[in-house]
DNA sequence: TACGTGGCTCTCTACCTAAC
DNA sequence: GTTAGGTAGAGAGCCACGTA
């Protein structure tokens, strides 16, 4: 390994890693919420004798799906914002989309497979994604409307809802606030904190069965525009989504709240 | 010339409220 | 709780301007 590569940390791209196996003789759950984050994933499937690295956009509309044949599966989640530079590809051209990595490097994608399936241990597997992007973000230069993008994302994340004060607080206009947050983020700011308020309830949901009071500790303005959200992003109620997230238990892929 | 940025305008829709 | 209507805000297309 490299110096650059050495002492390049994944932590400041990368919001969550997570390694999933599917209970024996069970497909492996695939559940995706909207959280305007991009994921790069690797699969092993056959009990290793294959496997394959994809990059799974930011959603705009939940997925759920079973996914067969998977032994494990690695999933490094990019803090939103950060995939475009890591990944040199703008993240609105992977929204609602799963991509093979090869597709986005070329041959380098498919040379990362190869070594990844090779890694003995999860660590491994780690160190050799982290050696993988640390390579490319040498190769990549980062737009300012990247570095603008994350700066709203907090803003969005924190107590500000509005797209016209986000632009107010950052110092350039909404209209060119939206052009750059969609190119980095994938989605649009005001997509993007939908989301957030989604995830918030669906984590108050976690704890609390009160929807009036999730509704409201969560930004929206009643348990209507709660449950309406819901149906819409989705696709379930509030309360078909819990029995169902119940009736799964703890082995699924998530790619949404954890 | 390419790129980054802002202005104008139009359409769509989410939000909010009131009435039933 | 449901529905309908008004309003404000968001998104997007097009164009112009400044700068490297």
């Amino acid at each position: 390994m490299d110096a650059a590569a050495s002492t390049f940390s994944l932590s400041r791209f990368v919001e969550e890693v997570r390694a999933v196996a599917p209970v024996a003789g069970r497909a492996l759950d695939v559940e995706w919420l909207p959280n305007g984050r991009t994921t790069l994933v690797f699969r092993v499937i056959e009990e290793g004798r294959r496997g394959d690295v994809t990059v799974a956009g930011p959603r705009t509309r939940a997925l759920f799906k079973n996914a067969t044949g998977v032994a494990r599966a690695v999933m490094l989640q990019f803090k939103p914002g950060w995939s475009g530079p890591l990944l040199g590809v703008a993240a609105n051209a992977l929204t609602d989309r799963i991509v093979p990595l090869e597709d986005i490097w070329g041959r380098s994608g498919g040379d990362l497979c190869l070594d990844l399936l090779a890694a003995q241990s999860l660590p491994e597997v780690l160190d050799r994604l982290s050696h993988a992007v640390a390579l490319r973000t040498r190769q990549t230069s980062e737009p300012a409307s990247a570095r603008l993008a994350r700066r709203a994302v907090r803003l969005l994340e924190g107590d500000e809802v509005r797209v016209e004060r986000v632009a107010e607080r950052l110092g350039v206009t909404a209209r060119h606030l939206r052009r750059a947050f969609t190119e980095s983020v994938g989605i649009g700011p005001k997509d993007f904190a939908r989301s957030v308020r989604l995830q918030r309830a669906v984590r108050r949901a976690a704890s609390s069965k009160d929807w009036a009071r999730i509704a409201a500790d969560a930004g929206y303005y009643d348990q209507a525009h709660l449950i309406a959200d819901f149906r819409e992003l989705v696709g379930l109620t509030p309360g078909a989504f819990l029995k169902r997230a119940g009736a799964r238990g703890g082995e699924a892929m998530a790619g949404g709240a954890p």
